[in-house]
RNA sequence: GGGCGCAUAGCUCAGCUGGGAGAGCAUCUGCCUUACAAGCAGAGGGUCAUAGGUUCGAGCCCUAUUGUGCCCACCA
C-alpha cells in the first residue's frame, strides 16, 4: 500500500487544518491528573493592543517546545495563555483613535464613558494577538485564557494591594518621581530609559544681595531656576565659606534665596555652586529636606511653565529655556555656555524626555520584600538559565528603591483607596465602599490606577486562582519554567518573584529561562519607530511556521541575541521602514535553510511511503538486521539520549542541530541511499528495511515534533502509526538493546571506503557515469562482502573483487587506504602516475603527522597516567588505525614509483 | 563610575561538564543518479582577538590588554 504525498511540502495547505484539529480534539487542554506530575508555564502576556512581532515568535516558540516536550514525556503540561491590559499603551491607542475619528479627548468623554470605549476596543481587537499566537502553533490551554483585568486577576490585585498596605509596605506621599509630560503620568524608574544627549552647561550669575557681586552657578536645565529655593556650596569649600547664610537674588524673579552648605556639592565639578530645586531634582529634593527648603513646582503636568515662571508662564519647558537664556544674556547674567553631554531620561513608551517632578504618589516599600526574593534565588529555589542572569537580578534586587505604582491613567486597576473629604480619613479596602467607615459621610475613590506591572507581577498565581486555594493553584503552582527575554528581568521577573514570595510563600517558578533579542540583519534592535521589524506572520505565510520556529532556535546560544536577516524587493535602505505595500520579502536565508530542511524531511518521508508495503511497523529481530540497519539504529539511539539530555538542560539549539544533522546526513544521505537497493527486492530484506525506516523515521519525527509540530504531525499521520496524534504520543526512550557499537564501527569502515572511492574518483576526474572495477584487498572478506552492493550503487563500481593480496593486479591503480582494507581502482591509461604519487604522498604526510601526534601523546607519561583510560585507549586505537593505513600508502607509493 | 556579554572559515553563527575545530550561506569542480535542483557527490578556506598563566592536554578555565555591544548608576 504505497502512500502518495505532493512533491514539495506546502505548509499553507496543512498548518491551519492541523492546528484546528488539535484544538477540536482538546489536546491543548490540561486537567489535574494526580497520576501525573505537573509541568506549568504561564505565558508572558502580550499586550492586548499588540501585534505579533519576532520577539513574541521567539519567546512563544521556546515555550511551545518545552510544553510539547513535557507533554509527550507524560507530564500534565499546562501552558496558561492570556493578555496584559497594558495601561499606557492601550490608553494611548484608544485615545488616538478617538481623536482621529471623533476629534475627542478622553476628558470630553469622561472616565466612565472612556473606559467603556477601551473595553469595546479590547473586545474587538484583543483577540488579534491570540489568533496570531495560534499561527505559530502554540499549544496553550485556550480554555484557561486570562486577562490581567479579568475578575480573578483584579481580585488578586486588590488582595495584594490591601495586604501590602496593611503591612505598611504600601504608602502614599510626596516624592520626586519620573513624570512623562506626554503620557501625563508618573513612571517607575524602570520605565525610564537613559540616553546620552548633547546639551549645554549654562553658567548663570546670581547676584549676592546688597552687593555688586555674583556667584556663578552652572546648570543644564535653566528653566527650573524658577523653582530654586537655595544655592548650595560644599561646607569645606574655602572659596565660598563666607557666602553661606547670605541671600541671593534669583534672576528673572523677585525672589531671594539663601546660600546653604551641604556635603552633596562636589567642589571640583562645575563652579562649585549648585542651584537647589527641590521640586525638580531628586538630589535637590533630598538637600531640600535636610535644610527644610520650600518646594516650588514650576511646571504643569504637560511640562508647560506655570505661574512661578512669571512672564514665561504657558511656554513649553524648552521654549522657556530658549527665551530665558536670551533674556539672561541680554541682562548680562549669562557668563558662558558650554557644550555638555549628559544622560537624559526618556519615557519607554513615547520617548518623551522625562521631567523629575515632586508629586503625591503611591509606593511599594521594597527593601523588606526584596529579602525573600534574594533568598529565593540564592537558595536556588528559583534558578536562572543561563546562570549569569541571576547576577543581574541580584544586583537589582540588592539595590532596589521604592516602586512608584500609581499612574495618572484611567485604564487599569483603580487604586482601592477611598477618601472622606469630610473627616479626612483614607480607607483602603478590598471591597468598594461608598461611605466613610469613620464618619459615615460619602467617600470618593482614588483617581489613580496601578502600574500595569503591578498586576503582571501576580500573573503566575493570579491566573491559577489565587487568592482562592483552588485545586488548580494547589496542583499547578508553583510553575515550572518562565521563559522570557533579558530585557524584562527588572520589569517583570523580579517583581513576580518578590510578589510570589510575599503572597504565596513560594517562588513562582523553578527555572527562569532567559533568551536574547531578535535583531535585524544589521544587528539593530527591531522596533516600530525604526520600522526595521520583520513580520513573523509574513514569514510564516512564505515559509511556514515550522521553518520560522526552527530558525529561531537554531544557531543561538542561550541568552544571546540573534540576527534575522531579510532582503526586500525593492531594496530597503538601512533604517528605513519596509513598507509591506511596496516592499516584498524576497529572501530570508536563515528561514530558507529551515524551509529546505522541512522539505528534505518531507521528501524522505515521501520516498519511504512510495515504497511502503507494510501496514504496521514493528522492529525486526536482531538477526534479520543488516549492518546498515544496525548502524542507523545505533545512531538513532544515541540521538534519543542526546536530544533528551539537551532539552533537559534547555540547550534547545544544540538539540535542534543534532536533529538536523541526523535527519539530513545520517538518515537521508546515508541510510536511505544504503537501503535503496533493498526496495528493488522482494521478501524479508525489503520488509526489514521498511520496518527500520518507519521505526527510525516516526520516532525521529517525535523528537522533532516540539520544534516543528506541523510537518511532523502531517507525516506521522501518513505513516503507519498507533494513536491519534504525534503530539500526544510518547517521547522516545533510548533502547540499549538497539545499540550495537561494533556493528556501527564496521559500517563506518564501509562508509569510509565509499567516501574514499568517491573522493579519488572526483580528484582523478572520473566522470560519474564511468563505472570502475574495484579490488578490495583485505583479510576481512565477510565485512566487505556486505559492501558490494553499496560500492556498486554509491561508489560507481562496475564490479568488486575481494582479494587477500595484490597479486596479479595492474600497477596502474589509484588506491584508497583504510584501516582494514585497501581499495584499488585500476584505471589503466587513465591513471596519471605522477599525480597519484603526489596524492599518496600528501596522504602519507597527513598520516605521519597524525601518528606523530598520537605517539607523542602516548609516550607522554603525564598523559597516560592522568588522562581517563577511555581517552588513552581511544588514542591508542587511532594510532593503530593510522599506522595500518600508512603501511598501505607506503606500499602503494613504492609500487608506483 | 560599576556590572555583563561578544571577538572562531569571506558572511551569520554553533561548539554541552577542558581530550585537537563545525553548520548554514558564499566560492570552486562535477552531476537533472527513478525522494528532494528547496537536491546529490566532492574541494578550498580558520596560529579560535593579543600576551601571559594553570594543566599531560586550552577555542573552552585564570590574569592582563585591545576592540566592540549592552545593562545599571542622582554628579548639577
Amino acid at each position: 500500500m504505497s502512500r502518495e504525498l505532493p512533491k514539495t511540502y506546502d505548509p499553507r495547505a496543512v498548518e491551519d487544518k492541523i492546528y484546528s484539529n488539535w484544538v477540536n480534539k482538546g489536546y491543548f487542554h490540561t486537567e489535574i491528573d494526580k497520576d501525573k506530575e505537573p509541568f506549568t508555564i504561564v505565558i508572558p502576556p502580550p499586550n492586548v493592543t499588540g501585534q505579533l512581532h519576532m520577539g513574541h515568535a521567539f519567546d512563544e516558540t521556546l515555550q511551545d517546545i518545552l510544553i510539547r516536550y513535557k507533554r509527550m514525556q507524560g507530564y500534565a503540561a499546562l501552558w496558561v495563555p492570556g493578555t496584559d491590559h497594558a495601561g499606557i499603551a492601550t490608553q494611548i491607542k484608544v485615545e488616538a483613535q478617538l481623536r482621529e475619528e471623533e476629534g475627542l479627548t478622553r476628558y470630553d468623554l469622561g472616565r466612565e464613558k472612556f473606559l467603556e470605549r477601551v473595553w469595546d476596543w479590547k473586545e474587538k481587537y484583543g483577540n488579534r494577538i491570540i489568533s496570531q499566537l495560534k499561527k505559530i502553533g502554540c499549544s496553550c490551554d485556550w480554555d484557561r485564557e486570562r486577562f490581567t483585568m479579568d475578575e480573578g486577576c483584579s481580585k488578586a490585585v486588590r488582595e495584594v494591594f490591601v495586604n501590602l498596605y496593611e503591612k505598611g509596605l504600601i504608602y502614599r506621599g510626596p516624592r520626586i518621581i519620573n513624570w512623562c509630560p506626554n503620557c501625563i503620568t508618573a513612571l517607575s524608574n524602570e520605565e525610564v530609559e537613559h540616553a546620552e544627549q548633547a546639551g549645554h552647561f549654562w553658567h548663570i550669575k546670581y547676584q549676592i544681595k546688597g552687593t555688586d557681586e555674583y556667584v556663578v552657578i552652572a546648570t543644564t536645565r535653566p528653566e527650573t531656576l524658577f523653582g530654586d529655593t537655595a544655592v548650595a556650596v560644599n561646607p569645606e569649600d574655602e572659596r565660598y565659606k563666607d557666602l553661606v547664610g547670605k541671600m541671593l537674588l534669583l534672576p528673572l524673579t523677585d525672589r531671594e534665596i539663601p546660600v546653604i552648605a551641604d556635603e552633596y556639592v562636589d567642589k571640583e565639578f562645575g563652579t562649585g555652586c549648585v542651584k537647589i530645586t527641590p521640586a525638580h531634582d531628586p538630589n535637590d529634593f533630598e538637600v531640600g529636606k535636610r535644610h527644610d527648603l520650600e518646594i516650588i513646582k514650576v511646571m504643569n503636568d504637560d511640562a508647560t511653565m506655570n505661574s512661578y515662571a512669571g512672564k514665561y508662564e504657558g511656554m513649553d519647558r524648552y521654549e522657556c529655556r530658549t527665551a530665558m537664556i536670551k533674556d539672561l544674556e541680554e541682562m548680562g547674567l549669562l557668563v558662558k555656555t558650554e557644550d555638555h553631554s549628559h544622560n537624559v531620561g526618556q519615557c519607554y513608551r513615547c520617548g518623551t524626555t522625562i521631567e523629575p517632578i515632586v508629586s503625591d504618589q503611591w509606593f511599594v516599600k521594597m527593601k523588606p520584600l526584596a529579602e525573600a526574593a534574594i533568598e529565593a534565588v540564592a537558595s536556588r529555589e528559583t534558578e536562572f538559565v543561563p546562570e549569569r542572569f541571576s547576577k543581574i537580578y541580584m544586583n537589582w534586587m540588592e539595590n532596589v528603591y521604592d516602586w512608584c505604582i500609581s499612574r495618572q491613567l484611567w485604564w487599569g486597576h483603580r487604586i482601592p483607596a477611598f477618601y472622606c473629604d469630610d473627616c479626612g480619613e483614607m480607607t483602603v479596602s478590598k471591597e468598594d465602599i461608598t461611605v466613610c467607615p469613620k464618619c459615615g459621610k460619602p467617600v470618593r475613590q482614588e483617581e489613580d490606577v496601578l502600574d500595569t506591572w503591578f498586576s503582571s507581577a501576580l500573573w503566575p498565581f493570579s491566573t491559577l486562582g489565587w487568592p482562592e486555594k483552588t485545586e488548580d493553584y494547589n496542583y499547578f503552582y508553583p510553575t515550572s519554567t518562565l521563559v522570557t527575554g533579558y530585557d524584562i528581568i527588572f520589569f517583570w521577573v523580579s517583581r513576580m518573584i518578590f510578589s510570589a514570595c510575599e503572597h504565596t510563600g513560594k517562588a513562582p517558578f523553578k527555572h527562569v529561562f532567559i533568551h536574547g533579542l531578535v535583531r535585524d540583519g544589521n544587528g539593530e534592535k527591531m522596533s516600530k519607530s525604526k520600522g526595521n521589524g520583520v513580520d513573523p506572520l509574513m514569514i510564516i505565510d512564505m515559509f511556514g511556521a515550522d521553518a520560522l520556529r526552527f530558525t529561531l532556535v537554531t544557531g543561538v546560544a542561550p541568552g544571546n541575541d540573534m540576527r534575522f536577516p531579510v532582503t526586500y524587493e525593492p531594496p530597503v535602505e538601512k533604517g528605513k521602514n519596509p513598507n509591506p505595500e511596496i516592499n516584498k520579502i524576497v529572501g530570508a536565508p536563515g528561514v530558507e535553510a529551515s524551509r529546505n530542511f522541512a522539505n528534505k524531511i518531507w521528501n524522505a518521508s515521501r520516498f519511504i511511503m512510495m515504497n511502503l508495503s507494510i501496514d504496521k511497523a514493528s522492529l525486526p529481530e536482531k538477526d534479520k538486521l543488516h549492518i546498515e540497519d544496525k548502524w542507523i539504529l545505533n545512531q538513532y539511539n544515541k540521538l534519543v539520549s542526546e536530544v533528551t539530555e539537551n532539552l533537559e538542560k534547555y540547550e534547545l539549539g544544540i538539540a535542534a542541530q543534532k536533529l538536523y544533522d541526523f535527519i539530513w546526513d545520517e538518515l537521508c544521505d546515508w541510510y536511505i541511499e544504503l537501503v535503496k537497493p533493498r526496495f528493488f527486492e522482494k521478501g524479508e530484506s525489503n520488509e526489514t528495511a521498511q520496518n527500520v525506516l518507519v521505526y527510525v523515521l516516526s520516532n525521529t519525527l517525535k523528537l522533532l515534533h516540539p520544534f516543528m509540530p506541523f510537518i511532523t504531525e502531517e507525516i506521522w499521520q501518513a505513516l503507519p502509526h498507533e494513536g491519534e496524534s504525534i503530539m500526544i504520543s510518547d517521547w522516545p526512550k533510548a533502547d540499549a538493546a538497539l545499540c550495537d557499537g561494533a556493528a556501527a564501527a564496521e559500517m563506518l569502515e564501509i562508509m569510509n571506503a565509499i567516501k574514499g572511492i568517491r573522493n579519488v574518483r572526483n580528484e582523478m576526474n572520473v566522470p560519474p557515469s564511468k563505472k570502475v572495477k574495484l579490488y578490495v584487498v583485505t583479510q576481512e572478506e565477510n565485512l566487505f562482502k556486505q559492501a558490494l552492493v553499496f560500492f556498486e550503487k554509491l561508489a560507481g563500481a562496475s564490479e568488486t573483487e575481494i582479494v587477500s593480496d595484490k597479486t596479479g593486479i595492474s600497477d596502474n591503480v589509484v588506491s584508497v587506504a583504510l584501516e582494514k582494507a585497501e581499495i584499488l581502482l585500476p584505471m589503466d591509461e587513465l591513471v596519471d602516475r605522477e599525480k597519484e604519487i603526489e596524492r599518496l604522498s600528501k596522504e602519507k604526510a597527513r598520516l605521519e603527522g597524525e601518528i606523530k601526534r598520537v605517539e607523542g601523546k602516548l609516550s607522554n607519561k603525564g598523559f597516560t597516567d592522568k588522562a581517563p583510560a577511555a581517552v588513552v585507549e581511544e588514542e591508542r586505537q587511532k594510532g593503530e588505525k593510522y599506522k595500518a593505513m600508512l603501511d598501505k600508502v607506503l606500499e602503494s607509493i613504492k609500487k608506483m614509483s
